[in-house]
DNA sequence: TATAAATATTCGCATATGTGTATATCGTAA
DNA sequence: TTACGATATACACATATGCGAATATTTATA
């Protein structure tokens, strides 16, 4: 129970739910996520840090960048995530977030990923 | 979106994620809640119009006591919380509710609904 | 080794949140 | 109309939260 309920605190601002949408589409580092998002990257990194001290997410260094991935493995959480996922169209800024990481080398002015 | 973010808002509080897993069984009235949860009314009154004020529960007087339903149409609202409701056996805490308000009569020493 | 890019953290602050206790309100019954 | 039961609200307080700005840290590279 405290799980969900503290799933629902991760949701339950928007910065970091649209971070969550994000990060189960694919994997990605703190700059991509700034320039998906368009938020300063103290913000994104603090609300990171907050979704990875709670257990949804964890990190991984790859060179000089940080991947964030999701990590839900219990039952409930994924379904909680996906009942969001499979709805997004009813969110135009999630939908936005999306489009946006699909054609995500366009918004990293800050770093280069590739 | 705001919705959603602010549903998640409401079952961040173990409280209120109680009452809205109860409220989903069966409109209740506030004492009925009390007895159920075993919490002050205060505590569960606050909670209860914090839910009515984000649009969540609504309610209605029958005599001398005050009822509180659910009030989701939003699809995507619903499901999220039927995800729950049908784990529900994975909340210890719930589920003990639930055995309560199968037995409600027996927890109401403050009002006497029947 | 010095520098720059990427990320994390600290600080100061404003606001929000949850709680117990006490009190107010409202409807019902006497 | 008074009293009581049910519910809501006010108050005071402690803690949590989110934020911008500044700074620290880490890693790769020149």
């Amino acid at each position: 129970m405290k799980k969900v309920v503290s799933l629902c605190k991760m949701l339950s601002d928007e910065t970091r739910f649209r971070i969550i949408m994000l990060l189960y589409q694919e994997e990605l580092c703190v700059c991509e996520i700034c320039g998906i998002l368009d938020l300063s990257q103290p913000k994104v990194s603090r609300h990171l840090a907050k979704l990875r001290d709670t257990g949804f997410v964890r990190d991984q260094r790859k060179e000089q960048f940080v991947f964030y991935y999701l990590d839900v493995t219990d039952p409930v959480i994924v379904a909680m995530i996906e009942v969001i996922v499979n709805n997004i169209s009813q969110y135009p800024l999630c939908q936005m977030d999306l489009e946006r990481l699909a054609d995500k080398e366009q918004f990293m002015q800050s770093c280069k990923t590739e």
